[in-house]
DNA sequence: AACTCGTGCAACCGCAGGCTT
DNA sequence: GAAGCCTGCGGTTGCACGAGT
């Protein structure tokens, strides 16, 4: 064990590619075309797994491979991507002409930690234990909301405080699940837009051609309406439409109902984010009551105690 | 100049799923 | 249906390199 099945080969080579080894590659892959990636390595006279082969060629040495910078369109479709499928690099590659999953995995981290470290430099240190427990090397993409939900936990008027200044994404806001005409331009209100979008993300679909617009459309799942599936957008359009609704002072009630009605209690399974971002509107914007209390624990998916506080002991124990 | 630290990127690892036998 | 092999994918690691001290 400790190796992979295709690389027990003796004498093995591991590590950077030498540009040798790259035009032997190159050569054999040009001439003879990959097919099987496990012969590729003794046709091409290489001592290397076709693994590793397969990884340089893609990721590095085929010719329609695009290097250099995102562009502005190209970053802004991987935000939006990101938004309705995740962390499906490969997905997301395909939508972007040359640029490969690696790529954007990387940027994205890489993108991601910038961000997370601005915010942690521009924030106050009185965030709770779900941030401080939550934020680590891997898992950026539930992290990430986390971090985001966390703040909004510590506004005290989510109807009027200014959102984070630099959100990415959050499960709150796949906003072109809606008509895009509507949801995009003509129904964030101002207060409804504070609790329900991230302002870069709204920058970022505001800013995209209609090409990249088309991009983004093709790659959407199935309505909400027919699909519950464990992809954290498909959970939020009834909860946008109920926010809507939220009067000018900022009635949660209407967020609660909505949690309840629409979001919780048909989407109540294996969403961690959905149950944060929950708890932390309760815990950080003075909900209290019988009225507000999550719905019945009983209502909950098998996996909602394990994946988090929701419904959390401290919700109930605290006097809000 | 030497050292430390942070960052970006290439490559590896383990797993899942598809295909073949 | 089971086993083995292969490919593809996402997560993770390690290293080179530049910036800062």
């Amino acid at each position: 064990m400790g190796q992979h099945s295709c690389c027990n080969q003796q004498k093995v080579k591991r590590g950077l590619w030498s540009p040798e080894e790259d035009e032997k590659l190159i050569t054999y892959i040009t001439t003879h075309g990959y097919g099987c990636w496990s012969e590729v390595p003794d046709k091409a006279g290489l001592q290397r797994c076709g693994k590793s082969c397969r990884l340089r060629w893609i990721n590095y040495l085929r010719p329609d491979i695009r290097r250099g910078r995102f562009t502005p369109d190209e970053e802004k479709l991987i935000i939006s991507l990101h938004s309705v499928v995740g962390n499906r690099w490969a997905h997301i590659a395909s939508h972007l002409p040359g640029r490969t999953d690696n790529e954007i995995k990387n940027y994205w981290n890489s993108w991601i930690k910038k961000k997370i470290r601005k915010h942690s430099s521009s924030s106050n240190s009185t965030t709770n234990n779900v941030t401080q427990n939550v934020v680590h090397h891997s898992h950026l993409n539930y992290n990430y909301s986390n971090i985001k939900l966390d703040q909004f936990a510590n506004q005290e008027n989510i109807t009027t405080a200014k959102p984070p200044e630099t959100t990415l994404f959050s499960p709150t806001c796949p906003i072109f699940m809606f008509e895009p005409s509507d949801s995009l331009h003509g129904t964030t209100t101002e207060s409804s837009c504070n609790l329900q979008t991230d302002q870069y993300f709204q920058d970022s679909i505001n800013g995209l051609s209609s090409e990249t617009w088309n991009q983004v459309q093709s790659s959407l799942p199935p309505p909400i309406s027919t699909t519950f599936s464990m992809d954290t957008m498909n959970y939020l359009p009834p909860l946008i439409e109920n926010v809507e609704n939220m009067d000018e002072e900022g009635d949660h009630r209407g967020v609660l109902e909505c949690l309840q009605g629409h979001w919780v209690e048909e989407t109540h399974q294996q969403c961690p984010n959905n149950f944060l971002f929950w708890d932390n509107i309760v815990q950080g914007h003075g909900l209290g009551g019988e009225e507000q209390l999550p719905p019945n624990s009983s209502n909950m998916g098998t996996n909602s105690t394990t994946l988090s506080p929701f419904p959390s002991s401290s919700f109930r124990d605290n006097n809000y």
